[in-house]
Parts: structure tokens; sequence; C-alpha cells
RNA sequence: GCGGGGGUGCCCGAGCUUGGUCAAAGGGGUCGGGCUUAGGACCCGAUGGCGUAGGCCUGCGUGGGUUCAAAUCCCACCCCCCGCACCA
């Protein structure tokens, strides 16, 4: 970046500081109840205060504030309030690895305290006290509300809490009582990743690269194959339970350990892993360890499958003792890991010996066809396993054979088995048919299992477990669903985008039950649970609420033992008796009836905005939660979204280290230019692409924009002149102004400042073209309404430019510009100049010799008034007769019919254009703007009346028509 | 798989809801000119092809269709991106 550009920033970011202290100590954003005043209560999601935010997290937060700030020149009574969110388990998460020393947590957070302190001693003694996770929050939290400040967020600061304040867990306690008493809380079962390290559940977050290479629980079918001998069941897991049909041996790992156990009355062998996972994931359950044993043991014994199939048990050592029940059966015809171990293991005499097996038995063993699938003849695993040119179960090309013939049967394959019940089903319904099946007649039972190896951070072993009694919110109640369908649908809650809108829908058809409680992390307790805290997503659903007291419990000196259920319910629900509810909290009557003024003043939220991925989670949640506790008046109004930020094309992650943090924009760019980029760079639907030579030259015009501005300024203006071209531009700039204002009320950000800001700066280029020097007294004319037009985007330079304008009040409080009347005859007028000099242009670049004089030739007013009565849906005869008498047009009717056919064809738009229009004022703007076009051309010009060309015999004269002058170069 | 979004000129990216004003906004890049000691910045012009008069032709993932008329509507296909739950 050159100096010049340097120094403008260092400038620019100066002028924030000043404007922000200005405005903190000026109080303008601290908004108060003002009865009679239309209010509008805006709210953005808390950050997560684990770290530092990033300019992804910035789109969001800077979006809200620009609504804020423009609702507040629009003159309403704005408020919005930020807090932070610290419960849930990342936090602890990251503490406990800064306790344990994990270098690499430590590192980051390092970095993390670098953005904010300078002093590298203090780095490390900050980094020491994360150790307690509470002081970890509070202080991103604080760095948090810094950054915010020096953005420029218009904020009501004095109502922050973060949500591990006891206060705060008493107005959760209050939630959660009252959805018990709605019925939205249940209890059940659960199934979960779960980690041995810890004993607790942990998800994504906690879990290796789980961010990257996801996580799934699959649910496996254990199938009980009685041992002939001993009568223990193998138990061989698949997730394809219908291939049992085909099934022609068992295979075990030889060498791995297994587990006879007794349970429910009956002996089972798995795994030894699997032994461990059966029993967390059937925790009320008694499993009892009769004996370890290897694999081997059970090789070339015979089992009974519940299709009443005798198998025998045979060695593979594709079988991973670590998945599932380390036991499997064989389906060599469609499963290419059992094929090729067949095949290896027939060829293998060695093996066979040495595991005492006759191979008169093994080599009889062959596949057995039980899935058609259209274009494969023989056994589609075979084929599958020969094209790839496969011998080895251990080839790792393996998997990808497996899930390209799986992925096949699954759409293509038809069963053929003898079974009635089965035969011509799809593979797909013949898997859920047998599944069940085997279920419902005790032949096997579900084993749940990662569809990859896992572990947490602390390198815990990751494996599934069900949680018995988990707590849930039961969303699936058709009163709550069918209200928010309803306000969604008839537009009483409203989506901008509304292309979202259908997808709240499909997501309240899909929600049902969602666990919202943990046994671990930060948060308040289940009111009537004590071992349970409330999961995160499921205590900040209606804390929008909370803001409108929090500093009134703050400022009266509220105790949390004071906040019982019965303040909340009066507060919020106008329940109760005030003095009842006082002598019963010790809060004074009044103080409680200011908490309940202060609601009922800015409830309703009038808009939430954030983030698209918000959609199926927070948002449901908090549109559900309100239509659940509160009355309908009091249910949100709109919700706007924004789509997430990329970095020069790629998106941004910790592991590619690309990220942009907030406080570098505060400190490398500027609150500004970061603002305007923003608004300008995407519409709220796409993902916004931070390109620095796009960010630069963005810049450029913000450097453009204050030196026209400083001009404007300062320029010594007697009059603002009233010619045409000023005319013009006031009108233009009027246009503009209506049309930013329109888009900026339909959440049309960027259009708005590409309109009110790129647009305006072109104008203003346009006009200098015409004008000369003395544009800058137009500019000026129009400057407050610009840079008030600007305010919600670039709050400091505005404001910065305000005042050198003179004005003592701040810009960020005063009022939207009306607008200013619109010439549009002019405007279309001057307008059409550019393409007539871009005509002339044309022809005289055909023209073999070079040109030297321009005749400009203006049609007369009759042909205008042959297009608005074609306009006016006249036909032929009547305008010929008309004219004929109006104009004395006799003798010359061929000229009307030839206009008249010219119209016909024309759009609409074209002929409103020409209606808006005199025939002498063209005349005049050309004449007057003869100057500007010889300039631009290098010719001179000549503009004269058609029937006065005619008279001189200028040829293509009678061409002329209204906005489009016949042209002759000689 | 289910649900959602998208494929536009050398590049990014509007427009497509309400078909014609769209050879297609706005940037960027490139080329030429102005300004300048020079660089940066800024300003003007050009940037699909053809054309001795303001016009014509080809064009908006691929292939069909509807229409006087399609980037815009309908159908099929190919490709890309995002979400799928207890995690903030």
């Amino acid at each position: 970046m050159s100096t010049s550009k340097q120094e403008f920033l260092e400038w620019l970011r100066s002028i924030e500081r000043k404007w922000q202290t200005k405005w903190r100590e000026s109080r303008i954003f601290e908004a108060n109840p003002v009865q009679g005043l239309k209010k509008f209560y805006i709210t953005v999601p808390y950050p997560y205060a684990n770290g530092p935010l990033h300019i992804g997290h910035g789109r969001t937060y800077t979006i809200g504030d620009i609504v804020a700030r423009y609702k507040r020149l629009r003159g309403f009574n704005v408020l919005y309030p930020m807090a932070f969110h610290i419960t849930g388990t990342p936090i602890i998460a990251f503490s406990e690895m800064i306790s344990r020393g994990d270098e690499k947590t430590r590192s980051l957070y390092r970095e993390y305290i670098r953005l904010y302190i300078e002093d590298d001693s203090i780095v490390d003694e900050v980094l020491e006290s994360f150790k307690n996770p509470l002081t970890l929050a509070v202080f991103f939290a604080e760095r948090i509300q810094r950054d915010f400040e020096e953005l420029g967020y218009s904020i009501d600061w004095r109502r922050k809490f973060h949500t591990g304040e006891s206060i705060y867990q008493r107005f959760v306690t209050w939630q959660y009582y009252r959805l018990m008493e709605k019925g939205l809380i249940a209890r059940g079962d659960h199934i979960v990743t779960y980690c041995l390290l810890h004993q607790q559940p942990e998800g994504e977050d906690d879990i290796q690269d789980a961010d990257v290479n996801p996580v799934e629980i699959l649910e496996y079918t254990a199938v009980k194959f009685k041992l002939e001998d001993t009568g223990e069941y193998l138990l061989a897991s698949t997730l394809r339970p219908e291939t049992l049909f085909g099934a022609v041996n068992l295979w075990v790992n030889p060498g791995a350990e297994y587990v006879v156990f007794e349970w429910r009355g009956e002996k089972y062998v798995v795994s030894s892993e699997a032994f461990v996972k059966l029993t967390y994931q059937y925790p009320e359950e008694e499993l009892k360890v009769i004996k370890s044993t290897t694999g081997r043991e059970f090789i070339g014994k015979y089992a009974v499958s519940a299709l009443n199939q005798r198998l025998i048990v045979l060695p593979a050592r594709f079988v991973d003792p670590d998945n599932a029940t380390g036991i499997v059966y064989s389906e060599p015809s469609d499963a290419p890991y059992d094929y090729v171990a067949l095949v290896e293991l027939k060829r293998n005499s060695a093996a066979l010996a040495e595991y005492g097996l006759e191979e008169s038995i093994v080599s009889r063993i062959e596949p057995v066809k039980i899935i058609d699938v259209p274009g494969i003849v023989g056994h589609h695993a075979e084929e599958a396993v020969k094209r790839a040119g496969i011998e080895r179960q251990d080839d790792p090309r393996l998997e990808d054979v497996t899930s390209e013939v799986y992925r096949e049967q699954y759409y293509r394959g038809v069963m053929r088995v003898e079974d009635p019940e089965f035969n011509g089903l799809s593979v797909r319904e013949a898997r859920e048919k047998m599944r069940s099946k085997l279920y419902a007649q005790g032949s096997a039972i579900p084993f749940y299992e990662l569809n990859r190896k896992a572990w947490c951070r602390a390198k815990g072993k990751i494996i599934v477990a069900k949680i018995k009694g988990q707590w849930f919110i039961n969303y699936n109640l058709d009163w709550l669903k069918k209200s928010a369908r309803e306000v969604l649908l008839r537009n009483e809650l409203q989506i901008f985008p509304s292309k979202y809108a259908k997808q709240f829908i499909d997501v309240l058809d899909w929600l049902e039950k969602r666990p919202c409680a943990r046994k671990r992390g930060i948060g308040t307790r289940l009111p009537w649970d004590q071992g349970w805290i409330i999961e995160s997503l499921s205590d900040s659903t209606i804390y929008m609420a909370f803001y409108t007291i929090a500093h009134i419990i703050r400022e009266r000196g509220i105790r949390e033992d004071q906040l019982i259920p019965d303040v909340f319910d009066y507060v919020f629900l106008g329940k109760g008796d005030v003095m009842e509810v006082s002598s019963k909290s010790g809060i004074p009557v009044e103080v409680l009836e200011d908490m309940r003024r202060e609601f009922t003043y800015w409830y309703p939220v009038d808009q939430r905005h954030t983030g698209t991925p918000h959609i199926s989670n927070h948002l449901t949640f908090y549109i559900l939660h309100h239509i659940a506790l509160f009355p309908r008046e009091q249910w949100p109004r709109v919700i706007s979204l924004n789509e997430t930020v990329i970095r020069e094309g790629a998106k941004m992650a910790k592991s590619k280290g690309n990220v942009i943090p907030l406080r570098h924009i505060v400190t490398k760019y500027s609150a500004d230019l970061f603002r305007l980029y923003i608004a300008w760079a995407a519409e709220l639907d796409s993902v916004l692409d931070w390109r620095e030579v796009e960010v630069s030259r963005v810049l450029d015009s913000i450097i453009r924009f204050t030196n026209i501005a400083k001009e404007a300024v300062s320029a010594k203006c007697s009059n603002v002149g009233d010619d045409l071209f000023t005319k013009w531009f006031k009108s233009k700039f009027a246009e503009i102004s209506l049309k930013g204002s329109q888009m900026i009320e339909n959440m049309e950000i960027r259009k708005y400042i590409q309109h009110v800001f790129f647009d305006a700066l072109t104008l203003v280029d346009k006009y200098r073209d015409f004008k000369g020097q003395e544009y800058v007294c137009g500019v000026r004319d129009v400057l407050r309404d610009w840079i008030t037009l600007l305010n919600p985007v670039i709050p400091h330079l505005t404001e910065e430019i305000n005042s050198w304008l003179g004005y003592k009040e701040f810009l960020s409080t005063s009022k939207w510009p009306e607008i200013r009347v619109i010439d549009e005859e002019l405007v279309v007028l001057v307008d059409s100049i550019e393409k007539i000099v871009s005509d002339i242009k044309e022809i005289s670049s055909l023209l073999k010799k070079p040109a030297s004089r321009v005749h400009v030739i203006v049609a007369p007013e009759w042909k205008r008034e042959i297009a608005r009565l074609v306009l006016a849906g006249w036909d032929l005869k009547a305008v010929i007769e008309t004219m004929r008498a109006k104009y004395g047009l006799k003798g010359r009717e061929m000229e009307i019919v030839d206009a008249f056919n010219t119209y016909k064809k024309m759009n609409r738009e074209e002929l409103e254009k020409i209606a808006k229009t005199a025939s002498r004022r063209e005349y005049e703007v050309l004449v007057a703007t003869r100057e500007y076009m010889e300039g631009k051309l290098g010719l001179s010009i000549l503009v004269l009346w058609e029937e006065e060309a005619r008279h001189k015999n200028i040829p293509r004269a009678e061409r002329a028509l209204p906005l489009k002058p016949a042209l002759y170069i000689d």
C-alpha cells in the first residue's frame, strides 16, 4: 500500500477514535423508553467468548449496526444491546487444555492474547489465569466489547451481561419451569458420542479433527449365531442385514482378543473392545464376563444363523476387533472384503493347515447370489474386485470398491431370494425389513459404532454410548408448530432475504426432540434435576427479554436470590400482584413496575439479525420458545440473515491460518473501511469474499469521497447556481437518494450502498465533466444529505464531515434527508446526451473521410404528440386525422404513419420517457450541452429544428425523433 | 440419501421473482490518451465479431421445449457449494 494511503488510513483511524469517544461521552446510544415515541428493538446473537472474533462475525454485527443506525435516523428510538455467551463446553475444554499443558492450545491462546496485549511478559501471566475458565471468558468478553466499540457499533452497553452470571441463570431457571409447565420437557434414552477418558458425552467441538473429518454414528445390526458346541452366540455385526440370505461363513480375527460374557440369560462372544462398548450402550444392564480368549479358539467351529444356515468360522485379518463387534458374517457375493478374503484363504494351504481346516470344506464355499443389479451378471463383489485388480484383503482400495458396490446396490439392487417375504424387494426396503424382523424375534441387537476411529482433544477414545434419562425439549407439539408455521406463512414474522422463509418451514417439519441438558459445562442447572446443566443453545432462546431489564437489576442492586420466578412472571407476562411479588422477592414495587414498563416498551423484538447457519437451530428455537412462553403480540417480527465470509476465495479456518481477527480491522485497516466493504461486497444472501485488492479499491473510493467533501466544504460559493447542469445534478442526486432509501428499507444493503456511495461518486464525476471546477458548489448543496445517507455505513467519516460543515449536533442522531423534487424531464433529456455522443462517435468512426461538423436535428413537437397518442392507445386513422388538423400536416400523412409505426415498435418505458419531455426543452438542453459535446467529440456542433434543416436541405433531417435527434456529419 | 443454494463475458460479480429497454450494471485486469520529473493516485476512451450513418450477427453450464420474443419461464442432464442435530 502506498504511503499516502497509509497516511489516510491513520487519519481515518484517528477520527474514528475521536468520534467513538464523543459518542460514548454523550451516551447517545443508551436507549430509554420514551412513551409515545416509536421504538425499534434490534438484536444480534451474543458472541461466544472463547476467543477473539473474526471478520465473519464482524459481518453480522456490522449489518445489525447499519440497520440500528438507519432506523435511528428514521426517527425510531432504537435499542441495540449486546451480551456475551459463555455457557457450554468449549470454554471449559480450552481452559482444561491450557491447564494440562497442551502446547497447541497454549500457543494458540498466546497468539489470541497478543492481539490485545503487546507486553510479552504479561502474555504468559494472562495465559496462566485462563486455567480458570471464567477468567478466560471474561477476558475475551471484555476484548470483544472493545473491538465492537472500535468498529463504531451503536450499542447500549449498560445492558450487557454474560450467561455465567447468577442473575442470568435465575432468568433461565424461570424459563425452564415455564417450559415444563407447558409440556415441552421430555425424558428418554439418547445415543451420543462419548469419551472414555472423561467419561462424558463429547461432541464435535471436543473431538479431534471432527470439523474437517466429521464423526457419524452408525447403527450396525449385531446378528446372533449360535455355536453348535457351546451354545454361545457369536455376535456378527453388519450394516447390511439384508445380505444375511447370502451368508456362507463367519469371520473372526484369529489374533484378536475376544470375550465370552453372560447377558440376559445367554452367553455371547464379541471382541474385547466391543464388550466395553456394549456396556456403555446398555448401561442399565448387567454384562458378566466369563472368560477372555483369542479369535483362534473359534476357528473351524460351526454356528447356526437366524435363517438356520450352518456356517463355519474362518480366520480373516481384515476383521477389526475395534470396529463394531469384531465378528462379521461373510457374504462374498456382494461384499468385496468377504470375496477377497475367501479367495485368499482358499489359495493359502499353509494357513488352512495352521488352523486345522479341511481344504475340501473351504474350497466348497462359494458366493450365493441374492441381489440383482441391472448390468451385473455374475457376483457384484467379484466383478468390482477384478475390475480394480485387487487380490489382498489389506488392499486399501477395498474401501472405495465397497462403498461403490454398496451405493449401487442401495439404489438399484433388487432381492432375489427364496423367501417370498423378501423376494423382489429393493435392497433399501429389504434392509429395513430384515433389521426390524431380526430385532423383533430376538435374533439381533442394535450395536452403535462410529464411521471412523475418533479421539478427543486429550487423546481419550471416543465411542458410542447410550444416555439414560436424557432431558429433551420436545418441539413436536401441534399447537407449537402450527403457530410457528402460521406466523411464517402469514408474514407476521418476516424473513429477509425472503428466500430463506422456506428453510424455516422445512426445519419446523424436521425438528422433533432436542436434548437440552448435559452433565458438564458452564451453565444453569436444571431446576428439578440438579445433576444436569442446561445446554448452551437451549439457554439462549428468549434472552432478548433479559436485555430490557438487565441494567435495572444492576443499577438497583437486585440480588440473584430476589429474582424468583414470580418476578419474571410479573415483568414478562404481567402475571400476579405487584405488591405480593414485591413482598415475596423483596424488590420494591416501583422497581418491578419499572422493569415491567421497560419490557413492554421494547418488546417484541422488531428485528433479529444473524448468519444463515442459525436457521436450523438457534433461530428456530428463538421462534418456538417465544411462541411457547409469550403472548402473540410479543412474538418476533423480523428475522434477517446474512451468509458467511470467505477470504480470497477460500474458507477461513484456524487450520489454514487465514483467519482475519476483528482486532486487525481496527489496527491495520479502519472501521469505516471495513463497514463499507462489508456493506458493498455482497448482498446478504451471498457469500462475501474478503479480497485485498478489492478492499484497496474501496479505500481509494473513500479517499476520493473525502477529497470531494473537503473541496466542497472549503469552496467559496456565492450561489449554488440554478443552471441546467446543476438542476440536473440535484435531480439525479434526489433520484439516487430515493432509490437508495427504498433499498435499505428492504434490507438490500449492497444495492443501497452501490447507489448512494458508488453511483453517487460517478454522478459527481459526470457533473464535473459537464460543469467544470464549479461543480464543488453543487456538491456542497447536497453534501449534508449525502453524508446522512451514508452515515449508517460509515458513521465516523460522515460525522467528521458533518463537523466540517459546522454542525454542532451529531449526525448519527439527526434525521434522514427529505427527498427533494426531481425534474424528471431534465433527467431524461440530459441522460440522453450520452447516447447522442456515442452515436456520433460510432458514425464518425465508420466514415472514411475525417468529420468536421455535426448537425443535430431536433424533432418537432407533433412527433412527440404522436408518441403520446400511441401511448394512450389511439389507432392510426384517428392519429392521422387529429395531427393533420392540429399541425397542418396535409400532404405529409406518410410521415405521420412512419412515426406511428416507429412508436408502435417501442416499448412502453421508452415511450413514457418521450412523453415526459417537451421538444422546446429538448432543443434548449442540446444547445446548452453543445459545448460539452464538442469537447467530448472534437467536432463542432450545430443544433437546429427539423423544419429548419429541411429548408436548408440537410440530408437525413426527416429522421429526427424525440430524444433521438437526426444526425448529419460532414 | 434428505433439505437448501448456485453455474453469466479474460477474472470477480449484478441481472433472473414481474420474458422484450441485455452485448448484458459495478469492480478488476488489459490496451490507448490526459495529468505528472517518475511511480502511485486521479480523469477520459477502448475492451465478442462484422459494418463507409446510429445497424446486423453470435452469445449468459449442456440439450430440448413454450413464445412474435428467453440469461430471464418449463423439462431433462452434467457440475459445484452448504446444512443434516444436541455443537457453539
